[in-house]
DNA sequence: GCAAAAGTGTTCACCGTACACCCATGG
DNA sequence: CCATGGGTGTACGGTGAACACTTTTGC
C-alpha cells in the first residue's frame, strides 16, 4: 500500500446564479471545444497543477471562466469513478459557487467557447462526462444547505426587499412558503437591516429594502441560536 | 487549461468504533513504520490505483488494515493542500466509516505494525500529516449526521437497549439527554423493533433488547416523517 | 378607480422541555 | 434489604401552520 501512482485530477465548479427578475436560480455552463464530448454542455473545470492547493485550482477555474472572484465557494463531492469519462480514470473534485446574476457582469471569453446560464428547470438533455450527476448533487446540497445557513444572501444583490428572498426561497426548495410566517421568522432572528430604502421603478407599492446584517448573524450564533427555515418541513405539513 | 498533468492521489479512512460497554467513541489508528511521520500515529491509508474507483480503494484500505467488509462508509472531504505534508503534492480523500466494536474483531496485520483503538477524549498529539484536521472534520460530520439520519446503529450491535442507544447518543453529542424524552421520541418513530428479550448478567433489572428496523424507517421516510434527535438544539433550552 | 404587490396578527396544534417515582434484579 | 439501573406520564411554553384584509403606488 506504500507506492504511489500518477493520476490526472481535475476540478469543476457549479456556479449557481439568481436572478432577481425572473426569480430564476440558473447555472454557468461552457460548450466544450475539444472531444472529449465536443460540442456538448458542461460545468467549467480544469485540472489540477500539482504543488497547488486543489481549492486555489477552483478558485482559478472560476475567475479563468467567468472572470469573478470573491464569492461563495465550497466543496462539494469528489467524483472517482473511473467510467466516469471516456479515457483516461480522471478523478474530479467538484466544488459549486453562489453569485447574483444581477450584481455581477460575468465575463466568459466566449471568442473560443459558448457559455451561457441555464435555467435550473432547463438543463440540457446530455451533460459531458458525469456533470448531470454532479449537478443534480449540489442542488442537493443547496436546497439542504439553505434551510440552515445565511447562504441565501449570496445569491441576491446586496440590496434586497422581503418578496425577493422569499421568491429565492420559493425558488431553490421547490415549494411555497406563507408570506407572513416567512417573514415573522426572518425579524424574529434580526439578520436584517432595514435600509430605510425602497424600490424604485415598479408599477405598484414600493417594497422596503433589506441587506443581510452579517454582524447580527454572527451574534445571533455565539448566543446559541439557530438559522432555521423549516416551513414545511413538519410532518404535519398537509 | 486543456492540458492534464499527473498526481498521486491518496485515500484516508477515518475508523469510529463504539464500545458499548464503556459508552466510549473510539478511533482506529495505525503506526507509520516508515518515513515520513515514522513512528506517528496515522489515519489508515493507501494509494489510489488509476482506473479504480476512489470509493473501491476507500473499501479496501479498510479491509486492508481491519480485515472489516460490509460497514457504513461515506465520503468526508477532500484535502488538497499542497503543504499538507512534506515532499510531493498528494491529495488525499477522505472517508469515514462506523462499526460495533462489540460485533466485530478487527485483524489488523500487527505483525507490520501497531494498530490500536483510541478513544476520542484521548488522541495522541501529534497525529501524521494533516490528520488532525481530518479527524476534526470527521467528528464534526458524524455529530451533525447523528441527530436527522440513523447512523447510530452502525456502531451499535444489532441488539441493544435503549439506555445505551442514549449513552451513544450522549457521547457523540457531549451533552446530556432526557431519559424520558429520549424514549418517547424514539418510541414514536416507530422504528426500533422489541425483540422481546432481556440483557443477560448484569447485577440489576435487565434491559429490554431492540433491534433497528429499516423497513419501519424506510416507510416512516416515504411518509415524509423526519428523523430527528434535536433534544438540546433548540435556543430555549436554559 | 383599478390592478398589483406590500405589509400586518391571531388562533390552534404539536412537540420540545422539565421533572420524580416505582419496579425488577443480583448480591 | 439495598444498590443499581429500567421503565413510565404530565403540565407548560415555544413555534410551525393556517388564514384575510388594508395600504400604497402607477397607470
Amino acid at each position: 500500500m506504500e507506492y504511489t501512482s500518477e493520476h490526472p485530477l481535475a476540478v469543476n465548479c457549479v456556479l449557481f446564479g439568481y436572478d432577481v427578475q425572473d426569480s430564476d436560480l440558473k447555472v454557468f455552463l461552457i460548450e466544450r471545444v475539444a472531444p472529449p464530448f465536443e460540442g456538448k454542455w458542461a460545468i467549467p473545470g480544469g485540472f489540477v497543477i500539482p504543488g497547488e492547493s486543489v481549492d486555489d485550482t477552483a478558485i482559478q477555474v472560476l475567475f479563468g471562466e467567468t472572470g469573478v472572484k470573491d464569492l461563495f465557494l465550497e466543496q462539494l463531492y469528489t467524483f472517482g469513478n473511473p467510467r466516469r469519462g471516456p479515457g483516461e480514470h480522471v478523478v474530479s473534485v467538484a466544488y459549486y459557487a453562489l453569485i447574483s446574476i444581477n450584481e455581477n457582469t460575468l465575463t466568459p471569453d466566449t471568442e473560443v467557447r459558448n457559455a451561457a446560464w441555464f435555467s435550473i428547470s432547463d438543463i440540457p438533455d446530455f451533460l459531458a462526462f458525469d456533470h448531470d450527476q454532479i449537478l443534480a448533487k449540489a442542488l442537493e446540497r443547496l436546497q439542504g444547505k439553505i434551510r440552515y445557513q445565511p447562504i441565501a444572501f449570496e445569491l441576491l444583490p446586496t440590496k434586497f426587499s422581503l418578496t425577493q428572498l422569499q421568491r429565492l426561497y420559493e425558488t431553490i426548495l421547490e415549494q411555497k412558503l406563507d408570506k407572513r410566517n416567512f417573514r415573522k421568522k426572518l425579524s424574529s432572528m434580526g439578520i436584517l437591516q432595514d435600509l430605510g430604502e425602497i424600490e424604485h421603478d415598479v408599477s405598484h407599492r414600493a417594497a422596503r429594502l433589506y441587506s443581510f446584517n452579517e454582524r447580527a448573524y454572527r451574534r445571533m450564533q455565539r448566543e446559541g441560536f439557530l438559522f432555521e427555515i423549516r416551513e414545511g418541513s413538519r410532518k404535519n405539513s398537509r
